[in-house]
Parts: structure tokens; sequence; C-alpha cells
DNA sequence: CAAAAAAATTGGTTGTGATTGATCTGAAAT
DNA sequence: ATTTCAGATCAATCACAACCAATTTTTTTG
């Protein structure tokens, strides 16, 4: 299992809380009242409110301090949830395309290590179909789609949900940065079309479970593609 | 003729429940009476009460937990793509520690031997001081901070953006993992601080532009604070 | 008036008892 | 002979309260 149901906020305690900073309108450096006021005000019981606490203190968003208070925090980090995306976002325009794919060789490198240590007998399973299945596209498009699923199921192979997330950001990159400058002279990838060898050989590494040669396939597999994207090596 | 489970039996309790839950009205998240209670309301022995339960939770319908209770699900399959946003906040509750540390090891390794390979001569000088401070640091606190700071100056030297931008979310969420504090039985970091000849071991393979010394030192290192933090490994 | 002492307040921690889903046991039923 | 049932037991979780340590406020005292 990737994800588990609910951890931590049960009945929305953390929800509860901001709803009552917001509603109060504090100010950063405004002193919120103590705990043994807000369980009353709140209808929580104490160690829930510590838990939506813990919460807030992790984001940043309070700040406290035994003997002294809870306070809410400055907010001068703008590090939040939101910036996140817009800086994400915005590293497509940053970044160069030969950075992008140099970054992407090295994470996915690492992520078809980690896939091929951990991976169930289903993800393997996965990834051998949508990696047939990218063999029989019929058009380039189709190829695209069945390629991106492709390294998506080893992401997800991981069992590690930090690596797939973050698989997941450098991919929206990806899409962002404009390389799509690619000339197709055939309506769909012909037999002889390099990356299917190379698919078959990361996959077989994983099955395998054969860590460095997982490593060192798509290592190889995204150096030629990005050969083919920049001309040269 | 074959014993037969009678699937009626079953399936009527199944029913009652069914019906049961959407007589009261359950929302998704809701918790239902426990299973003392329910078998007084529906009137079924709590082994056929449990069946039942047992076939709505291989549906997906309800989950469940020793000493919280029975819950209905949501509906929608959380994990679906276009929520990495919310997402990424959320993972420090739901990743491990342990699978943290190691999504930790595998980017900060091949991020060091980036840095290797691309740290300008500057950057190397910013990373042997940030170093050198850790070592005088006087308390715990300064310690992590120019640790905090070492580490990312060798995000910063590998002179990729992304790699960079990647490290940064990977450190959010490390610092929103309730990662229990160790004990520190010393006021400041020990001379024989492990840590300390990690951090040399790394600074030096990357001012020597050994790119795969540097990824063995870093994962080296990571792997030992792991260690430290989990009791083994 | 000022320094010292005591009391009160606050976030942090621990322990206890109750509740809950999971599991086991032996008797009863089919 | 198998299944079902009722109860006991286990292990996870939570609410509640008492307690601890850091800090502030109030009172005492010289």
């Amino acid at each position: 299992m990737l994800t588990r149901p609910d951890p931590s906020d049960r009945n929305g305690a953390v929800q509860l809380l901001k709803d009552f900073i917001a509603e109060h309108a504090f100010a950063p450096g405004d002193r919120l009242p103590a705990e043994r006021e807000l369980i009353g005000r709140l209808g929580v019981t104490r160690s829930n409110l510590r838990k939506a606490l813990d919460a807030l203190e992790r984001e940043g968003a309070i700040w406290r301090h035994v003997g002294k208070g809870t306070f809410v925090a400055e907010q001068g980090d703008g590090r939040e949830d939101g910036l996140d995306l817009s800086l994400l976002a915005e590293i497509g325009h940053q970044i160069t395309p030969v950075k992008m794919m140099r970054a992407r060789q090295c994470i996915e490198a690492v992520i078809a290590r980690e896939a091929a240590i951990n991976a169930s007998r289903q993800a393997v399973k996965k990834i051998t179909e949508i990696k047939d299945r990218a063999k029989a596209a019929e058009t380039w498009q189709d190829y695209e789609a069945q390629d991106d699923l492709f390294h998506h199921a080893i992401a997800e192979a991981t069992d590690n949900i930090l690596l797939l997330t973050l698989f997941e950001q450098l991919n929206k990159v990806r899409r962002a940065v404009a390389v799509n400058t690619v000339i197709r002279e055939t309506v769909r990838p012909p037999e002889s079309h390099t990356s299917f060898a190379e698919h078959d050989r990361i996959c077989a590494a994983i099955a395998a479970r054969d860590p460095k040669a997982a490593h060192d396939a798509m290592w190889q597999h995204i150096s030629s593609v990005s050969a083919r994207l920049f001309g040269e090596v």
C-alpha cells in the first residue's frame, strides 16, 4: 500500500484550528489562547488539539514555547504549498532542456534501481504490459503516452511515495519545457526504434532484481533519448 | 451434496448492513457504531457481522482500524494525478521515516555525484566553509542548521536548478516527517561525531571532482545518519 | 524600591482506564 | 465433521488527568 487512508487529521481538528485563527484575525506574532482554553473554545480534546498544533508547527504556521505560549509565525517564508507549484512551473521557463534531461537522467536512474529492489510481482507485471503496449503503438502520440506510463509505473514500483512524488514533479517540469522540436519522419515508431530495446533491458533488469543493471539501463535509455533530442551526446 | 457455506445468510447480513448505512446517511469519513453495538442494532451475531464488514472492506466501501473504529471510505480513489500540490504537503504525514530517509539517500547521493561533476570553484569553497563551521558548532541546534546548509550548498553546486528544487522539496518533506528526535547526551557535537569525517570525505570527493567517490560518500553518510535515527541498519 | 521567593501559567510528557477491531477458545448447532 | 456462536483475551487507540519543566506574574521581604 502506498497510501494510507487518514493517519492524523480525523475529525478535521486542523481545519477547525485554522478557521479559528482566521476568524479571530490573528496577526503574525500574536499569541493565541492557551491549549487548555482552546480545547473549550473548539470543543476538541487536548490530544487532538495538540496534534493539530503539531501539524501547524511542522508547516511553519505557528511557533510555540513552554511557559510563553503559542504564536502565529511570521509568514516571511512564503515557502508554503502555494509556492511549490508556482516555483515549479517557473522552472520550466528557467531551465534549459539539456539540464532538464540531465536531472531526469539522474533521478530516473536511481528510481529504476530502487524499483529493481522493491518492485512487487504485480508491479513488474504492470511495467511489462505497458512496455509491450508501447511497442505496439500505432502512432507517435500513442507511443509517447505509453512511454509516460512506462516511466510512471517504474516510479510506482519503488514502493516509496516520496520518490514517486518527486518523479511526478520532475515530469511536470519536463512537460513544461519546450522540447517538441523533434521532427517525426514516420507516422509510427519503427520496429527498430532504439527505445524498444532499451525498455526491454530496463524491464528485464527490474524483473531480475538487478539494481545496478536497472540503473545503468535507465541511464543509457535517457542518454540516448537526449542524444536524439539534441543531436549529439 | 457438498456442504455449502450458505451465502444467503451472509448476503442477508451484508444487505442489512448496507441498509443500515444508507438509512442513517453515513457520509464518507463518518464512523459507524462499534461492532458490539451494531450486533444489537442489527440483530445479528458478531461473526456474521464481521463477515459482512469483511466483504464491505474488500469492496473498499469501508476501512477499519483497531482502537479507532470502522469508517465509510472516501469514494474517489484518493490517488490520482493533478493534486501533487497538496499531496506534497501531506506526504509528511503519509510516509514512514524509514522510507523518507531511503529517498533522501537515493536523491542526495546522485546530487553529490552531479556536484562533483559541475561544482564551480566558488561552490567548492562555500561547501568547505560550511563544513568547517558545522564542525565548530557550539550547540546541536547550530550544528543542525549548518548541516542543513551543507547539504543545500551541495545541491546548489550541481548547477542544476531542477535538482536543487527537487532537493528542496525533499527537504521540506524531511522537516515535516515526525521523526522522533534523538536524545542528545552532550550539549554540543563531540569531536568524534562520525558525521564530521563523513562530511570531510564528501567535501574532498567533490573538490577532487571524483563523482563516484562523492556519490558513495554521501550514500554512506546518510546511511549512518539513518542508522543513528533508527538504531541499526 | 529592589531583590528574592512564591504562586500561577503554559507547552510538554506520562500513566491509567475505557473503547475498539482482531483473534482465540470451547461449546452448541447443523 | 464442519460451521456457528458466545465469551474471553489481545493489541491498538484515545480521552482524561496528573505531573513536569520553562516562563511569567505576583507576593514577600530586607
